[in-house]
DNA sequence: CTGAAAGCGCTTACAG
DNA sequence: CTGAAAGCGCTTACAG
């Protein structure tokens, strides 16, 4: 494969005017530029990265890490960000957290080995190893502790939103579903938005708040001991979209019916694809605009040296899907 | 960051002492090993991998090239790629292909400047691009032209099970849906499959097979049509689980009812995540296998410089969901 | 078994 | 505006 000095060796000029044609230098002579890019065309090169990364210390990649890619929400992000990671030639780097324990570890390790010039992380656990690892760092839904930079979306408003909807489509005696982590997470305002909402309508709900870990069926198990103590529930607010399908198969096991018996809204709006839908209701995240905002923050702390902590948080709609009731 | 000359100097042995116990070469004194480790203990060193890939010309990298990470099977199949990757100490570079026309060309380009080592590939566009890079390249689903190695599952065998499982749950009247690619590709052997087991029990079906591409909008048209001029439709074998998905709203749009009034049965059987079910019934491909197979095909090409073409096929089963009746 | 040295393909002061 | 040169942090023959 051709070299810069090749290149510099056709176009009739020294390696150093090759390096600053290929980097837009100010500076250079139009004709210059032409004779390099005239050479570039013709020997078919293409610059060497790791050549430059050893001298300039960046690879122009960002590692996404996230608890598994094989999760609705979660791969829409990622295809989001890779896209808009691609578009400012950048390229991603992907890390399935949870497949092994000492995870984070190796991660850091990598990072570091392979000149990572930023991370953004969907992580519930502690991201202080990250943080000290003196990356520049971007995280999804996370508190502010530590100063750390996230955007997520306005879920105490969301938690709200599907209080109102709950009774705006009949319900009387509404339900929540969810688990939290012991990092405090943006996410817990969805359950605290859901119970002011309602108390402030004089509702009461029933409640299963479960502390992770826990496993499918635990929460299947406190679900229907909910449901044994209050049969007259008839709506529940699940505080992802998965847990809302689980929820609905659970229900169908017990020849529940829903939305006749039990209506169900969830949170995230997490699609099949790009133009199908699921079919559930719920309140969407607009994940194209975070996962923009994300790609933004990022890269400006990379480019700019920015390390001010930063918070976004993007508005959340209703979507009628078949798991209410028409009105 | 401590560099292999600050180690060297920590242990007092040489540069390339050190570089020898870090890649494990054979024929180094116990002693000086030790010293070593001990010296890249205490200064927290680790080797960058530009500077060793700029030497080796390797990247220990694999590029993952597929439509869209947002899809649940494509999302599985990388989940578990990037696992098996990561225990071989590989690293995943995640490409959307079909964001932009000019991708390709694109993930070349990057493939080339960041010494990519290989790719593994799901595309039903043309694969010469890549295969004329010269970087060794494993496929799904591709058919056998230009000897590419690709993984599989039983297709023939897939579509033939989705008709006797019909028949078994009832179905009188059985149709198939999906479309195909100009490219020859493994995956079309499910509607030979298909369409042969029910020739040979003696059976007609209704057969919307569409060459791609195609939209949506095209394709619900195509379903109506189908079911217009044979209301007797019973039963509809979907080409994958994302169209099973479609299949079911429009037929929700039209109040018919899944699986009373037809019965559908999916290829793939995709899950929400590890340990969620959809509840679809479908023909299971067993994706951690072929993901770990795809794996070891492409990491043998690169350590062992084999070329020759691998074609690996993996038996698939029928999940029985709520899409068919109970028998 | 291990030093000393060359070189991978770039970037970037430093002269001029 | 552009050459010539040093150097990024490794690996790997080559001696010894």
């Amino acid at each position: 494969m051709a070299t810069m000095k090749d290149v510099a060796r056709e176009a009739g000029v020294a390696l150093g005017s090759v390096s600053r044609v290929i980097n837009h230098a100010p500076g250079v002579k139009q004709k210059t530029i032409d004779k390099v890019n005239a050479a570039i065309k013709k020997l078919n090169y293409v610059p060497d990265e790791y050549a430059r990364g050893l001298k300039v210390k960046s690879s122009k990649t960002v590692a996404l890490i996230l608890p598994s890619i094989w999760n609705l929400f979660f791969a829409e992000f990622a295809y989001y960000v890779e896209k808009y990671l691609a578009e400012k030639n950048y390229k991603l780097l992907l890390c399935n957290y949870s497949n092994n324990p000492k995870a984070e570890q190796h991660y850091i390790k990598m990072a570091k080995q392979n000149k990572i010039d930023a991370i953004i992380c969907i992580t519930y656990d502690d991201l202080d190893k990250y943080f000290y690892a003196g990356i520049p760092l971007v995280s999804i839904d996370r508190y502010f502790e530590q100063k750390i930079s996230y955007v997520t979306s306005e879920n105490y408003e969301g938690g709200r939103l599907a209080a109102e909807e709950l009774l705006k489509h009949g319900v009387k005696h509404p339900a929540f579903i969810g688990t939290y982590n012991h990092n405090p997470s943006d996410v817990m305002k969805r359950h605290k938005g859901f119970a002011e909402y309602l108390s402030e309508q004089g509702y009461e709900f029933a409640d299963v708040y479960l502390l992770e870990p826990v496993t499918k069926e635990e929460e299947e198990t406190e679900l229907f001991k909910l449901l044994d103590k209050n049969p007259e529930v008839d709506g529940i607010f699940c505080n992802t979209d998965s847990l809302l399908l689980d929820v609905k198969n659970w229900l169908a096991q017990r020849e529940i019916s829903v939305p006749e018996q039990i209506q169900l809204i969830g949170y995230d709006g997490i699609k099949p694809d790009f133009n199908s839908e699921l079919g559930i209701s719920t309140i969407r995240q607009p994940l194209p605009e975070m996962a923009k905002c994300a790609v933004e923050m990022v890269i400006e702390k990379v480019e700019q040296h920015r390390d001010e902590q930063r918070i976004e948080r993007f508005p959340v709609s209703y979507i009628e899907g078949n798991t209410t009731k028409n009105i």
